[in-house]
RNA sequence: GCCUUGGUGGUGGAAUUGGUAGACACGCGGGACUUAAAAUCCCGUGAUCUUUAUGAUCUUGCGGGUUCAAGUCCCGCCCGGGGUACCA
């Protein structure tokens, strides 16, 4: 038979689908072990081949653990809710559950092609009303929780209310938006409402003013993508920074959770590093500077209290409350008309442009806590207003962005740190401030010629003394925005009664999704869910927001163990069972969204006792992003006349990306591209050589940029086996690539090779030898079986696949086709090349598929050896090659390599300064 | 800007983690088979030089350093990718 990968791999993954092979029990006698991938949001252009280079190296990994005797959980399922499908609504009047419906069935299909030995009887997908169900109540219990810095836990806030109501605030630790301070007696005498508002500084899930990207043309709020310069990518609207209420989850209040957490993770430390540093925790000091003529005081955290004393001026951001207060007459329209500026760039503008300094001085003057000095306070958008109190405290000798400043502005610039070794100098012929943490104060009063370290901790204990101040630690992490001014996504299960928000009853879950007659915000600016008829619960209206994309993708994990669950997120002891994931597969731009909220969820709700584990995803594998190679083509400008790349210099032109499909290899198809889009149909062309030569560059594989490559040509050319062993040969698993189809032809060549080494006769019929095989058959064998072991155990498939290679190779060059070779080796092809292994093994006589059986042992005897060859080098240079037995002992092998004739010819008569010999690696002479 | 990651032949990449740089594959060149093509198989293939050899020299983004020995470790640069809080 010939190699007919179409009817194999049909056969295979219709029998898979049908025997339910992949399905997996809740209970076993085997150890459990949970591979789990980052489920797609099924996008209008298809899975592309980017996607399956998780899913295929995840399933990999299943179905080796499988075969090592794990029962193992596998499963697959759709972020369902998101923008595209909803900008798509928007434009065609399509329902978005339409539009998702229709691309889940695609995705469905193109997965199934590629052999994953995913339990689809466990699918989940976030857009389920049984699915958002979950989602709501955990927000719902989010709502009615607090965190308690004392117990490290969330709690319930009707804990809190009796703690009020017998304490009032006395002695909280707890996570809050603002520090209050009320007695038992006041809480009691409040009214409804009042207790209600002073809930909400306390909830886990609550309402507050945040800044967000405004767009009063668009009606809607942008995410910083979604904004260019100040207007709107979409039709150039402006874009202002707007306060408005929003659902936030504290997520601050596990901080210090999520960063210890860490430590007990299998991530990689660069994965680990980003989410520390994403989490930023800095010790330091909080000081309240009062202001000269008003009773107002300015607080600001520093994480460098000990240099105080050359504090020259106080910054605040544009965004700061007390701008307004404090600003005087006289400076008041060049405030003013700063902070509308500053109001219109985003906070990536100003932290990109640092370079730019720019701000204003209000007028007004702090008073230095020790000196008494009059310091200006000045407004400038290299403060960011979420972080610390958004104001700060400037000491340009030790502080770049602050010396920048001062120098801009002409402000003193006075050095309070000598650093070691250094004496003091005049800061006017610095070119640069003095960052570094090590060193002795100066010019400091009470600490002068103290360590930094030190100074650290006596300026704040005596700020602390004088109660204008306290040591503190902040963090960089900002709660996260929860609410989003969309259609295609899960409501939120709260009404307002009298402008209070209220929890819905949980029996009374899910709430639905209403259908609108238009996606669009309301003419008022309210979120689409206005347009809602009776969008109201027990006759009080329901809030108009809905969660955004991260809110469904953060438990599903748990939804897998039991999706049928119609009683709890998950039943205890399907929990219990399966744990948190072992090996989590997915992409490292999810490093500080996804993977930081799905973590703290999880923690919520270990801490409400539902779920066993305190963390996830205990491994976690980030494949590196797939690039597309987008190609160009160069217009020049104000004409319909295209230059070929090469000649495009002589013009001036503008890039336009084109549909890949229209280019082979940088040659564009002229007439495929006139008939492309009406507006070419007359263009005009200058080649080069008679073509036209496209540009290119690699960047994010996305429907936008025309460069989406999508796997079903491959798969239906090649087949699946060759596609999911080629993407792996790729390249190393973690590391971003260009997707690039040259090498295919190999990896195909390969299967057909290795299955014509058991097909060979005239008439391709299946040929097997059932004679012993060779010592060095078994060799071959045994340490393919090693290598495939260790690189499949250490994620490195691409060097497995080069293993594969090898050893088809050697077989074939000895026309080895022997039984007891061939079994093994379809088990240790089966992860990679599902389909053709199950054809092999079936061949070969058995009758159940390979699922079944456990990977083949590694004989280590055949693997020994009697000699070592030792590279021989003079100074580092290796010069020859002396085969040595491994019995002799490191000790004599100087000798035997000085004896050696070769040896003799490089020495020349020379004494040897040196011999180093390593054992088993090299011998190095140094003459 | 900040965080993170990568840079090795014409191309994708390998290198036992400090020990023969370029495995394996693509591509390319040559040959066999064939009327021919496809497919398949065999040989060659980092660069330069010469005395054409079991030869020499150079070579892992650039510049320094440590070491008997550096693609790998240290310091300083340059360039690409991802993230940067409402894309997923």
């Amino acid at each position: 038979m010939e190699y007919n990968f179409k009817e194999i791999e049909k056969k295979w993954q219709q029998k898979w689908l049908n025997d339910k092979t992949f399905k997996t029990d809740n209970h076993s006698d085997k150890p459990k072990y949970y591979v789990l991938d980052m489920f797609p949001y099924p996008s209008g252009s298809g899975l592309h081949v980017g996607h399956p280079l998780g899913y295929i190296a995840s399933d990999i990994y299943a179905r080796y653990m499988r075969l090592k005797g794990y029962n193992v959980l596998h499963p697959m399922g759709y972020d369902a809710y998101g923008l595209p499908a909803e900008q798509y609504a928007i434009q065609t009047g399509q329902h978005p559950a339409i539009t998702t419906e229709t691309n889940i069935k695609r995705y469905r299909a193109q997965l199934d092609k590629l052999g994953l030995s995913f339990d689809w009887d466990r699918i989940v997908r976030t857009d389920a009303p049984a699915y958002y169900k979950w989602t709501q109540w955990v927000f719902l219990q989010l709502f009615s929780s607090y965190y308690c810095y004392d117990a490290q836990q969330a709690r319930p806030v009707s804990e809190l209310i009796d703690c009020f109501k017998q304490q009032g605030t006395k002695d909280l630790n707890i996570a809050s938006t603002a520090v209050l301070d009320f007695t038992a007696e006041q809480w009691n005498k409040k009214t409804e409402k009042e207790q209600q508002e002073i809930l909400m500084n306390y909830r886990l899930a609550y309402l507050s003013d945040s800044i967000v990207n405004w767009c009063s043309a668009l009606g809607t709020v942008l995410a910083n993508d979604e904004v260019v310069g100040g207007v709107s990518v979409r039709g150039g609207h402006p874009v202002e920074r707007k306060l408005m209420k929003q659902w936030s989850l504290r997520i601050t209040a596990y901080a210090e959770r999520l960063l210890k957490g860490l430590e007990t993770l299998s991530w990689s430390d660069s994965l680990k590093e980003i989410q520390r540093n994403w989490i930023g925790r800095s010790e330091g000091a909080s000081i309240r500077f009062a202001i000269s003529g008003h009773a107002d005081f300015l607080e600001i955290f520093t994480t460098r209290p000990d240099t105080v004393f050359g504090v020259s001026f106080m910054v605040l951001s544009p965004e700061h409350e007390l701008n307004e207060i404090i600003t005087t007459n006289v400076q008041k329209e060049s405030v003013e008309a700063y902070i509308s500026w500053a109001k219109n760039r985003s906070e990536r503008e100003r932290q990109a442009e640092v370079k730019m300094v720019t701000g204003v001085f209000t007028g007004a003057f702090a008073v230095h806590p020790f000196t008494g000095e009059q310091i200006p306070i000045w407004i400038s958008d290299y403060v960011l207003a979420g972080y610390g109190t958004g104001a700060i405290m400037a000491v340009p000798a030790h502080d770049s962005r602050d010396f920048a400043f001062a120098r801009h502005f002409n402000l003193p610039v006075t050095q309070v740190i000598v650093p070691k070794g250094e004496q003091p100098e005049d800061t006017a012929n610095w070119e640069e401030s003095k960052d570094g943490k090590e060193g002795t104060c100066i010019n400091s009063d009470f600490i002068n010629e103290m360590p930094v370290k030190n100074a650290i901790s006596a300026v704040i204990k005596k700020i602390e003394e004088l109660n204008i101040g306290y040591g503190t630690v902040n963090y960089r992490l900002r709660d996260a925005i929860f609410s989003r001014q969309r259609y295609w996504g899960e409501p939120f299960p709260i009404y307002y009664k009298e402008g209070i928000p209220y929890p819905m009853a949980e029996k009374d879950l899910p709430l639905q999704l209403p259908d609108i007659d238009k996606y669009l915000p309301t003419e008022t600016g309210e979120p689409p869910l206005a347009r809602a008829k009776n969008w109201t619960y027990n006759g009080y209206p329901l809030d108009c927001n809905t969660m955004p994309g991260f809110a469904g993708s953060n438990g599903y994990y748990l939804r897998y163990m039991e999706p049928d669950n119609k009683e709890a997120y998950v039943g205890k002891q399907a929990n219990e069972y399966w744990g948190n994931v072992d090996l989590y597969m997915g992409g490292a731009e999810h490093a500080t969204g996804h993977l930081l909220y799905a973590r703290m969820w999880n923690k919520f709700l270990f801490d409400l006792g539902i779920v066993s584990k305190d963390e996830p995803f205990q491994k976690l594998i980030n494949q590196g992003m797939i690039q597309g190679r987008t190609s160009f083509v160069y217009r020049e400008r104000g004409t319909n006349r295209f230059i070929s790349l090469n000649l495009k210099n002589n013009y001036q032109v503008d890039s336009i990306r084109v549909d890949i499909n229209l280019v082979d290899n940088d040659i564009l198809d002229i007439e495929q591209f006139k008939n492309w889009r009406s507006e070419f149909a007359d263009a005009e062309f200058v080649l080069e050589n008679g073509k036209y030569i496209c540009g290119y560059e690699i960047e994010k594989m996305s429907k936008s940029y025309y460069n989406v490559q999508n796997p079903d040509n491959l798969v239906e050319k090649y087949g699946a086996d060759t596609l999911r062993m080629y993407e792996m040969f790729l390249g190393p698993l973690e590391q971003s690539k260009p997707w690039n189809v040259q090498g295919i032809e190999g990896t195909a060549r390969f299967i057909r090779k290795f299955w014509k080494l058991y097909h060979y006769n005239d008439e391709n019929n299946f040929c097997i030898s059932e004679d012993v095989p060779s010592l060095q058959e078994l060799k071959i064998l045994h340490k393919t079986i090693k290598k495939i072991q260790e690189d499949i155990e250490g994620f490195s498939f691409n060097t497995s696949v080069s293993a594969f290679m090898i050893c088809v190779n050697e077989l074939t060059e000895l026309k080895s086709n022997k039984r007891a070779i061939l079994e093994p080796l379809c088990i240790l092809i089966s992860s990679f090349a599902p389909h053709i292994a199950e054809e092999l093994w079936q061949l070969l006589g058995n009758k159940e598929t390979i699922s079944y059986t456990s990977f083949p042992l590694v004989n280590e005897e055949y693997l020994q050896e009697s000699t070592v060859t030792y590279p021989v080098s003079f100074n580092g240079k290796t010069r020859f090659m002396l085969e040595i037995d491994v019995h002799i002992p490191v000790e004599e092998i100087e000798a035997l390599v000085l004896q050696s004739p070769e040896a003799q010819r490089w020495i020349e008569g020379k004494t040897p300064k040196k011999v180093i010999v390593v054992p088993k690696k090299i011998i190095n002479i140094v003459i």
